[in-house]
DNA sequence: TTCCAGGTCGTTT
DNA sequence: AAACGACATGGA
């Protein structure tokens, strides 16, 4: 199945860090995300989709009017409309909650490679295997299926695998993004940062603006602004709801460019 | 060897 | 309220 998709770029959207789960063979990327393994490829303004029904995958990939709403008051930004060009056609996927939680747990002190391998290594040890075509993978587990602490240690997650040990179920409830920043924080091991990286990736609250170490450096050298409450505060102002959507941006621009 | 990496948290100024 | 330093691994 497949369906059009205009300014959109799947291999910057999946590649832009804030998915650790997807892998590329040929230009196909094999997808594990909801409880199963699905493929997705772009040739030009198509979305070629294997495994998983369209509404699904538009779902998934953020492909809808609120993107475009981003894109188009973004492109407005001066500052920003030369960065987008660059990196074009970055959406924000829609996640499982406490998958994010997980991935960005481990994110800290750490760089997408690692965090990439940390991720699928608790899949493999706790996640049900599932296989698409002559792939297979694993299943992200629920906390409460990270249920043995011999294997978990295997996982290599450093200082990181406590808050594995202490979370033992995750759920979230919030009515606006201020709750949901409030209820994600009483996590151990989640703090400002990550919270927002789950509003943003999960909830789909893109007002959320996570700050991390690239993103201050990036904000210093565009904006010239450094203190991350400081970030917080202007990109709210100067982009209200797509603040999410610069992030992605910034955050890319930084990885390329800083 | 030494330093630093998509942070968080408790402790100390 | 702001500024440390510890926390485990791994790569440069």
């Amino acid at each position: 199945m497949q369906f059009t998709a205009n300014s959109f770029s799947l291999k910057n959207t999946l590649e832009s860090g804030q998915f650790f789960r997807y892998t590329e063979d040929n230009g196909r990327y094999y997808i594990i995300s909801h409880g199963k393994m699905f493929s997705l490829e772009q040739k030009n303004n198509t979305l070629i989709h294997e495994n998983a029904d369209t509404i699904f995958v538009k779902r998934f990939l953020g492909v809808n009017r609120k993107y475009y709403e981003a894109l188009t008051k973004l492109q407005q930004d001066s500052i920003l409309a030369p960065v987008m060009k660059e990196i074009a056609g970055i959406s924000i996927l829609k996640q499982e909650p406490w998958e994010c939680a997980a991935a960005f747990l481990c994110s800290q002190c750490s760089n997408i490679k690692r965090i990439t391998k940390n991720v699928n290594d608790l899949a493999k040890n706790f996640g049900k295997k599932v296989v698409f075509e002559d792939h297979e993978g694993f299943v992200f587990p629920k906390p409460e299926e990270i249920d043995n602490d011999a294997k978990l240690k295997t996982c290599k997650l450093g200082y990181r695998e406590q808050y594995f040990q202490r979370i033992k179920h995750f759920s979230i409830n919030a009515e606006s993004y201020e709750e949901a920043m409030n209820f994600l924080q009483q996590y151990a091991g989640v703090g400002e940062k990550i919270a927002d990286c789950v509003c943003l990736f999960a909830l789909g609250y893109t007002q959320a603006f996570p700050v991390d170490v690239w993103i201050r450096r990036a904000m210093k050298h565009l904006f010239g602004i450094e203190k991350p409450k400081e970030i917080k505060q202007f990109a709210r102002k100067r982009w209200n709801t797509h603040a999410g959507y610069a992030q992605q941006y910034v955050y890319h621009w930084a990885r390329s460019n800083l």
